[in-house]
DNA sequence: AGCCGTCATGTTAGCGAAAACATCGCGCCT
DNA sequence: AGGCGCGATGTTTTCGCTAACATGACGGCT
C-alpha cells in the first residue's frame, strides 16, 4: 500500500499530505488547543490515508518526563494477577507510560525494594494486596517520595490515592439475595482475620440480616482462612450442626468450592439441598460444578482506574501541587450461576437416597 | 543524593563524570565494540555513582527501528495467561521492545486482527494456544509478512519459530512414576481431541506402559474434554468399573481435581485409596486438598524464550536474511505433592467404612 | 624509516514528536 | 481609525541516545 517499501510514516509525512505543519498535526493528535474543524478534518484524513500511528518512543522523549510506573505484587492469586495485568497494561499503553511489573521476593525487605525502584527510575507504584496493607511499606514509599496508589487495600491510606470495591455492600447484597430466595438459616464462613476485606464482608452479612429482621445466630458463623483447606473444615462444622444452614455464604470462592465438595461428599445436592455462594469470581468459580454464584470484583477496571489516578498524580506534580489523594469506590456485580436456589420446602427433610 | 533536585542523569552526565565522551558510555552500556577495561570500569563507576539508567524511549528512538511485539491471546486460562504475561513482560523490557497485549474478540475474524496489527505497527506476534493451532491464522500472518512464534502449539509451524514443551515425554515420566510406585491399573483421562497436546500426553502414557511391559487396557481410558465437568463423568465411569484403577492420571489439573472430588464423594481417601495425578500445575492444583501431584509447564520460561526468538528474528531481518525458524523444546518438571502414593496392598479391598 | 591497518575513542547528525516561542490575520474596543 | 488581543498556525529547539563517520595513537610490515 505504501509508496515506498521503506519506513513507517511520520508526523511529517502526514503534515505534507495534509498541507499543514507538523505542529498542527501534533495538535490534532493530542486534541489540544484550537484547530479549525476544517483543518482538523484534513489532518485526520491524511492520518487515515497514510495509516499513521505516532511513535510512542518519540512521544515519551519529547513529552519531557518519561513516566514509569510499576505494578508491585508479592503473592496474589494468579487469576487476580492476570486481571490486574490486563487492566493496567491496557491503560498504561493508553497513557503512553511504561509499565514495569515486579514480583517481590518472599522475605520482603522494604529497603531492597526501594533501592531497586530508585534504580529503575520508577515514578509511581500500584500496590495490590497484601503489600498495600503493610504500613511500613507505605511509610517507606512516602519517605522516598514515590507516588503510589493502593488497590483493594484494607484501610484507606493517608497520603496516597486508593481504589477499592465496596466489600461490605457486596456482601450485604449477596446476603439479601439469599434471604429473598427464602433462606432463613444462612451460614457464613469468615476469612482470614489478617485481611480486613474479610471483616468488611462479614459486616455486610450482619447488616443484611439486620435489614431482614433475622437473628444473628453465632453458631452459623465459622472461621476460615481464605484457603480451600479451611473451607473444608468450616463447611464440615456447619453441616454437622444439629440444625444445619440451608445456605452457606463463604468469604471467597476457594472456601465456597470447599463447601460444595463437602456437601457432595455427604450426598447433598447443590443447590437442591444446600445453596453455596462465594466471593471474588475467580476462575475456580466457573471450573467447578455447579458453577458458583458469587460476587464479581471488577479487578481489571480497578487496575485501569489505578493507572489513571497514578498518571494524573504524576503529571499533576508538574502542573500544580494540589495533590489531594482521591479515593474511588468501584462497582461490583453479583453474578448468579448454578449454586443457589430456594431452600427445600421442609428444610429438615432428608435428601432422597 | 543528587546535586540538583532536577532531572534524572543522562548519558552526558555520566560521560562528564567519567571523563569520557557520551559515545563511550553508550558503548559500555551496550557492551559493544572494544573498550579498554580501564575505561569500562571508570564508566561503570560513574554509572553506579550517579545511579544512571538509560532512557528506553531515547534508545528506541535512536536505535532506528522501534520493535513492537504483541501477545495475542483468545481464551487461555487466566493462570496460563498470567504466567505468560510475567515472562514476556520481563523479557520484553529486557530487550527494550514494546509489548502490547491483545485479547481477541470471540468471533475471531482473522482479517480484522490483521488490520489492527498493521495499524498498531506490530512487528511480531507471540501466539499461545489456541490461536497457534489455527492454520488460517498462521497463513494470514505469513501472507501479511508479520513474524510470529507459536507457543505450545500442537504442530510445528512451517514458517515460524516455535516454543514447546515435550508433552509426550512428560506424560511418559509421570506414568513411569506411577508404575514405580507400584500401580498396575492406571486409569487415564484423555483431553479434548481438538487439542493435540492431549493426544501427545496420551501417547506418553501408552509409551510408558509399554516400557514397563504393562498391557494397555482400553477400559481404563476415559474420554475427557479438559474441563472439570467432563472430569467428573470420566472419574465416575472409571470408578464404576468392576475392577477400578488404583491410580488416575488426568490430562490436566481440572479433570484431576474432579476425580478427587468424585473419590471423596465415594468415601475414598486420596491418595490412600486412589492416587490422582494431573498435568499443567495450575493454581487449582494447589488450592484443592490434597494438593495435586502434577507436571509443571514452564510457561513463563516459554514466554521468555518466545520473546527472545522474536526479537532475534526481527533484528536479524536487518542483518541477514538467513531467517531459518528455530524450534525450541523446554524442560518440564514433575512436581510431587500429596495426591500420589503406593497402592494399598490388596487393591480390591474395600475402603474402611 | 615510512606507510598502513587497527584499536580506542571523539564528533556530528539525526530519530519523531512536543514545548516554547514566533507569526499572522482578523474583529472589537475606545 | 488605530491598536489590542486572541485564535489559528508555523518555526525552532529540545529530549537522550546511537549510527555513521572521523580522529589519533601505536605497532608491524616491507
Amino acid at each position: 500500500m505504501d509508496h515506498k517499501d521503506s519506513r513507517a510514516p511520520t508526523i511529517i509525512d502526514v503534515a505534507r499530505q495534509a498541507g499543514v505543519s507538523p505542529m498542527t498535526v501534533s495538535r490534532v493528535i493530542n486534541g489540544k488547543q484550537a484547530v479549525r474543524p476544517a483543518t482538523r478534518e484534513a489532518v485526520q484524513a491524511a492520518i487515515d490515508a497514510l495509516g499513521y500511528a505516532p511513535s510512542a518512543a518519540a512521544r515519551a522523549l519529547a513529552g519531557g518526563e518519561e513516566i514509569r510506573i510499576c505494578l508491585l505484587f508479592s503473592n496474589p492469586s494468579t487469576s487476580f494477577l492476570s486481571e490486574l495485568l490486563m487492566g493496567s497494561l491496557e491503560q498504561a499503553s493508553h497513557h503512553n507510560v511504561m509499565l514495569a511489573v515486579e514480583k517481590l521476593a518472599e522475605p520482603l525487605s522494604v529497603e531492597a525494594v526501594l533501592a531497586h525502584l530508585k534504580h529503575a527510575r520508577i515514578n509511581g507504584i500500584i500496590l495490590p494486596p497484601p503489600l498495600c496493607d503493610s504500613p511500613e511499606m507505605l511509610a517507606a514509599l512516602r519517605d522516598a517520595g514515590i507516588r503510589a496508589v493502593t488497590l483493594a487495600a484494607s484501610h484507606r491510606p493517608d497520603h496516597f490515592s486508593s481504589i477499592n470495591m465496596d466489600d461490605r455492600l457486596a456482601a450485604r447484597e449477596m446476603t439479601r439475595h439469599l434471604v429473598a430466595l427464602g433462606h432463613r438459616r444462612i451460614g457464613f464462613v469468615k476469612g482470614n482475620p489478617a485481611y480486613n476485606s474479610g471483616q468488611r464482608r462479614f459486616e455486610g452479612y450482619v447488616a443484611a440480616l439486620a435489614d431482614a429482621g433475622l437473628p444473628l445466630d453465632e453458631t452459623l458463623i465459622a472461621q476460615g482462612l481464605f484457603n480451600y483447606r479451611s473451607g473444608l473444615d468450616a463447611a464440615e462444622h456447619l453441616l454437622d450442626l444439629p440444625e444445619p444452614p440451608t445456605a452457606i455464604f463463604a468469604c471467597n470462592d476457594d472456601m465456597a468450592a470447599a463447601a460444595v465438595a463437602i456437601a457432595h461428599g455427604r450426598g447433598l445436592d447443590v443447590p437442591g439441598d444446600l445453596t453455596v455462594c462465594g466471593f471474588d469470581d475467580t476462575p475456580l468459580a466457573t471450573t467447578i460444578w455447579p458453577e458458583l454464584t458469587t460476587v464479581h470484583q471488577p479487578i481489571s477496571d480497578m487496575a485501569r482506574a489505578a493507572v489513571d489516578l497514578l498518571v494524573r498524580d504524576l503529571r499533576g506534580q508538574r502542573d500544580d501541587a494540589a495533590d489531594e489523594p482521591s479515593h474511588v469506590l468501584l462497582d461490583f456485580k453479583l453474578v448468579r450461576r448454578q449454586s443457589d436456589a430456594a431452600p427445600r420446602r421442609r428444610p429438615r427433610g432428608r435428601p432422597k437416597a
